[in-house]
DNA sequence: GCGACAG
DNA sequence: ATCTTGTCGC
C-alpha cells in the first residue's frame, strides 16, 4: 500500500492543530467503497522508546487472518489528549506499507471524527492512506450519550455540540460498550455494521485483537512465535 | 480558573 | 500506553 506524504511529522504540537483543521475537511463521511473482502486492524503498543505498529488483516467475513505487518519506530511525539494520531501514525504508515494484501476497510485503534477538531486517528490514518476507515475507542475522548441497552447490538448516540459523532455500541451482552466513529469513507451506519461483523465473542473486533496481540509481542531473535498456529 | 482528557 | 495479583462472577 502506498501513501501520500501531506505533512512533516517533525513538528510542534501547535503546527499539530493547525495540520487537524486543515486535513479535516477533506474527510468523507459517507460510504465509498466496493466489495469488502478484507479487513485490517491496527495497533500501537510502546517498549524501550519504541512505537511498535502491527497491522493484521483478515478475510472478510470469515474473520481468518490472511497477513500482518509489524514496525518499530524511536517515539518522536509525546501523548497529548487530541494528537495521538501524531504519535502512533507513523509506525502504522510504515507497517500498512509491508503489507501485500491491500485491505478495503481498517478499523483504527482509537477515535475517528469523535474528536475535539474532529480528526481522530481513524480520520488521518483514512487521509493519508485513502482507504475507508472507522474509529473504534475503548474509551471516550470527547462527546456524552445516554445509557446504553445491555444487550449485543444495541447503541446510543454520542453527541458533542448538538452533532453525532459517533456511537457508544454494546459489543457483548452486559459488557462496557466500545465507542464507534466515522474515519474516511464511511458512514455510522454502516460502520457500526461492519463492527459487529467483525466481532465474535469478545468486547472487541477481532481486528483489534489480532493487532493488539501482534503489538505487544514480544520481540524474539530465534522466531519459535508463530500466530499462524498459535491461534 | 476548573475539570476532562483516545493510547 | 504501562506499572501489576488476586479475585468476583457467569
Amino acid at each position: 500500500m502506498k501513501y501520500r506524504q501531506r505533512h512533516p511529522w517533525d513538528i510542534s504540537p501547535r503546527e499539530a492543530v493547525e495540520i487537524q483543521k486543515r486535513l479535516q475537511g477533506e474527510v468523507v463521511r459517507s460510504n465509498d467503497f466496493g466489495e469488502i473482502s478484507h479487513v485490517a486492524g491496527i495497533d500501537v503498543g510502546f517498549q524501550d522508546g519504541k512505537a511498535i505498529a502491527a497491522a493484521a488483516v483478515l478475510n472478510f467475513p470469515s474473520l481468518e487472518l490472511a497477513e500482518y505487518a509489524i514496525s518499530r519506530k524511536p517515539v518522536t511525539f509525546p501523548y497529548i489528549p487530541g494528537l495521538l494520531s501524531f504519535r502512533e501514525v507513523p509506525a502504522v504508515l510504515d507497517a500498512l506499507e509491508k503489507l501485500s494484501i491491500e485491505p478495503d476497510l481498517i478499523l483504527c485503534d482509537g477515535q475517528g471524527i469523535a474528536h475535539p477538531r474532529r480528526f481522530g486517528i481513524a480520520c488521518h490514518v483514512g487521509i493519508l492512506t485513502e482507504i475507508p476507515t472507522i474509529g473504534v475507542g475503548k474509551t471516550r475522548l470527547t462527546g456524552s450519550h445516554e445509557a446504553v441497552g445491555e444487550k449485543k447490538g444495541e447503541w446510543q448516540p454520542l453527541l458533542d455540540k448538538g452533532e453525532i459523532i459517533g456511537a457508544v455500541l454494546r459489543t457483548r451482552n452486559g459488557v462496557k460498550p466500545i465507542y464507534i466513529s466515522i474515519g474516511h469513507r464511511i458512514d455510522l451506519e454502516t460502520s457500526i455494521r461492519y463492527v459487529l461483523a467483525s466481532t465474535t465473542k469478545y468486547r472487541l473486533p477481532e481486528t483489534t485483537r489480532w493487532a493488539h496481540r501482534l503489538a505487544s509481542m514480544p520481540k524474539r531473535v530465534n522466531s519459535s512465535t508463530n500466530p499462524e498456529k498459535t491461534g
